[in-house]
DNA sequence: AATTGAATTGAACAGACGTTCAGATAAAAC
DNA sequence: GTTTTATCTGAACGTCTGTTCAATTCAATT
């Protein structure tokens, strides 16, 4: 039956979600108990289990969530006529996402290993979905001659390597603007590829 | 007392460090207890305590003799007469040990969260100072025009990151040999730097 | 063979873990 | 105001955790 809008458990599943993502993104998720997170919520322990069935769903809950909300920004935010301009769209969509949501992206990059087998191979999927779409604009770019790089895979990879890397130093308030960052970064990625 | 080579002890120590180094890696060291290491080395977990006072320490001590041994190593491997040369000599030297010490790394890089402040301080002093080392390298040529860089501490990073990615997806026996992979590194380096 | 000293065990400790569920509480529906 | 339904608690479960230590085994020395 359909509840009203604003009763508690509206509330509640998301706040869950919320304090989860925080305290895996910190702590990890081995080191993070169920009561934890219950208490950060207001709420004991058995209370999460109306919410999730155990832990493990609500790390792989959180990193499909987060793998599924990349790929649909991605599909309204990709665009450009050539490969340098959509190359550019993919440098500065990926870092202001990895800036707007820094525990997600870090949390899919640690916690991979706490999925169980089957978990993991979902969103290992979808995590290769994402780089395909870099990996595509790497091979465009390379049939066409607008870039010349010595093997498309592994310039996909090490692209990705150099940008998600913005995530470990980059803190808020710092010596340099988002933007200015953007700016450094899409400068070296362009030389990286260009013919 | 010193004791006879190969007696028991001599061989125990290095064992647990290297059972406790793979299960870390692994799994993570949250989710790996004192009695799989134990299991793992031959022994009951109580017998762990000859060698380490506790687990936290196991952690930091196989942390610590790694970025000690990168330090090391790097000093030992460093050379090369342009900044162009030394950034070459910088970035085979930087794969190589990454190839060679996968799990070394990879717990470096996951399990800096796991220390405790005063441990977590150590280390990130022994990282910054191999980082300052690709860092000089960048300096010298960018001042030297060598080198034409946006910014130099943010291309350090970009670089660094870039290098250590490879991690991420090389596998033994694949399509690439390590020669093969370090000339394409090298390739996508340079151009980004090169004035 | 007896003695010494290091290496290891086995059991125990106190506490934390994920999870379950009967019962209490609160909110919504009638 | 009563009933119904969703939400949450408190306590308990069995198991695992890091760590300690008296007792034991093992290996080398005398």
């Amino acid at each position: 039956m359909a509840r009203k809008t604003g009763s508690h458990a509206d509330i509640t599943g998301p706040a869950i979600r919320k304090a989860a993502l925080r305290l895996f993104a910190q702590s990890g998720y081995a080191a993070v108990s169920m009561r934890e997170i219950a208490s950060e919520v207001g709420v004991r322990a058995g209370a999460l289990y109306l919410y999730t069935p155990d832990k493990q769903t609500l790390l792989f809950d959180l990193l499909r969530e987060h793998m599924e909300h990349v790929l649909k920004s991605w599909q309204d935010a990709k665009g450009g006529r050539t490969p340098l301009e959509r190359l550019e769209t993919f440098v500065r969509f990926h870092i202001d996402y990895h800036f707007d949501r820094s525990d997600e992206v870090f949390l899919s990059y640690m916690e991979l290993r706490n999925l169980t087998d089957q978990n993991f191979a979902q969103i290992e999927d979808l995590r290769r979905a994402y780089e395909s779409e870099l990996e595509a604009i790497l091979d465009a770019g390379h049939q066409g001659g607008d870039f010349q790089l010595p093997d498309v895979r592994v310039s996909t990879m090490a692209l990705i390597a150099m940008l998600t890397g913005v995530m470990t130093w980059y803190r808020e308030g710092g010596r340099l603007s988002r933007d200015h960052i953007q700016k450094i970064y899409w400068n070296m990625a362009r030389r990286m590829v260009e013919a």
